[in-house]
DNA sequence: TCTGGGGTCCTAGGACCC
DNA sequence: TCTGGGGTCCTAGGACCC
């Protein structure tokens, strides 16, 4: 048996947490740069805000309705997040953290009877522990679970579970979810099953599964299989090292000011060796991209990316950089373009044991290797980028908007919620 | 002014080898 | 008339997720 736990409206429901005066309101907490909408309270869900808004085109709405727009806060809803997967722990032998906002439970080796009730408990007690309410949904396949977990949120409301118990729960919920939102199912899918005549998961079990192997490949098969009781997504208990490690971002404003795109670049350059470090890992390549806004279509437009080979594979802050650097120089276009975001993603990423040494290569690894711990011990003690290379710089010129930032009310003691007696 | 950022997995098809 | 065939590796692109 599997447990999906899932967060309701995680992002606004961690703001409404310290801002009470909030609670009852519609909220939206909007992406990096206060680009669009991308979390909505319940309230702000009634009042019809479609996830993926721009934020810019819906002020007027936002004013009219008094809504509270708040910048995503990744530091708050990141300790949060903690905290809710801690006591979720609490309860099962082994549980797989799926997002920031949702873990699978392993229910297998439990001798709860009343599956029912465990449910109910363990909602009862996250919101205890941190006041985030979560819904719960408990179901023979994780396909299922995540399906009961929606049903619950729709048809259990006040419980907040479902546990699809038996064969005519599993077809009345089936049969109650529409092939769009099942998990797996994204829009080019949708229209194919529509296109069939297929509505509901309940019409997706019925037809044969080579029909399905054929028009929506293995994938599809699994959850065809898990959708028909069959468990074919396997537990990940443990997260898997990353294959390929992207940092990215938008700048604020468009661009074609060579040193602001180094900075950026630079310091998207050191997140991803920093990332690689954590992991114990090593990069064989090092791609660089940079590209114009899509939005403006009367702008000359470009996605431009290149690929450098690292001599050796590395996760060396300065090498990382040198080679970003290096494919910026290479496709950087001054008089043509003006650019919108970019990005550094490093590939090919192999445990930091497998790396293979270089028979001319003539740097001292060791001795670059203890710097960069020594640098990662001072970052990790006093905040990222205490100690950081020069062509980062410090004023950060790319910087993104964020102008609605709550509080780090749970991780900074000078941010620390204030209340006045 | 203003439209997110990070991932995974799978497949088709080209390049290349003998 | 007839223009090999089988295998691997790599990449681009499409699908999906939160």
């Amino acid at each position: 048996m599997f447990a999906l736990v899932d967060c309701n409206n995680f992002y606004a429901s961690c703001e409404c947490l310290f801002e009470p005066k909030y609670i009852g309101r519609p909220l939206v907490v909007l992406s990096n740069n206060d680009g669009c909408v991308i979390a909505r309270s319940q309230e702000a869900k009634a009042l019809g805000i479609v996830m993926g808004t721009p934020a810019h085109l819906a002020q007027d709405s936002f004013r009219k309705n008094n809504v509270v727009v708040c910048s995503s806060n990744y530091t708050l809803y990141g300790d949060m997040s903690d905290r809710v997967m801690k006591t979720m722990k609490s309860f099962v032998p082994r549980m797989e953290i799926y997002s920031i906002d949702e873990a699978f439970l392993d229910l297998s080796e439990l001798s709860f009877e009343d599956l029912d009730k465990l449910g109910l408990a363990i909602r009862e007690t996250v919101i205890k522990n941190t006041g985030i309410p979560v819904s719960v949904g408990i179901a023979s396949t994780k396909t299922l679970a995540k399906m009961a977990n929606r049903y619950a949120k729709k048809k259990h409301r006040s419980s907040g579970v479902f546990y699809a118990s038996d064969e005519n729960l599993v077809d009345e919920m089936l049969g109650a979810t529409a092939v769009e939102d099942i998990w797996g199912i994204g829009h080019q899918y949708a229209l194919l099953l529509r296109k069939n005549g297929l509505a509901t998961a309940k019409d997706l079990t019925r037809i044969p599964g080579d029909w399905v192997r054929r028009n929506m490949s293995v994938t599809g098969l699994r959850l065809w299989n898990e959708l028909l009781g069959v468990p074919s997504k396997e537990w990940e208990f443990e997260p898997k090292d990353k294959k390929n490690i992207c940092t990215s971002r938008s700048f604020g404003k468009l661009t074609n000011d060579y040193s602001i795109i180094k900075e950026a670049i630079s310091n998207h350059a050191a997140t991803c060796a920093l990332k690689l470090r954590n992991q114990q890992t090593v990069c064989r390549f090092v791609k660089i991209f940079i590209s114009t806004n899509p939005h403006k279509v009367n702008m000359k437009q470009c996605h431009h990316a290149i690929v450098i080979q690292c001599e050796t594979a590395t996760n060396s802050t300065p090498e990382i950089i040198a080679y970003s650097i290096k494919g910026l120089d290479l496709v950087f276009d001054k008089n043509n373009f003006l650019y919108m975001k970019c990005g550094v993603e490093v590939l090919d990423v192999i445990p930091e044991t497998e790396l293979q040494l270089n028979m001319f290569d003539l740097k001292d690894r060791n001795k670059s290797k203890k710097a960069l711990e020594v640098m990662d011990m001072v970052n990790k003690e006093w905040g990222r980028g205490t100690i950081r290379m020069a062509v980062q710089r410090f004023d950060n010129r790319y910087r993104l908007r964020a102008d609605f930032l709550s509080k780090r009310f749970t991780t900074r003691l000078d941010e620390i919620i204030q209340i006045h007696i």
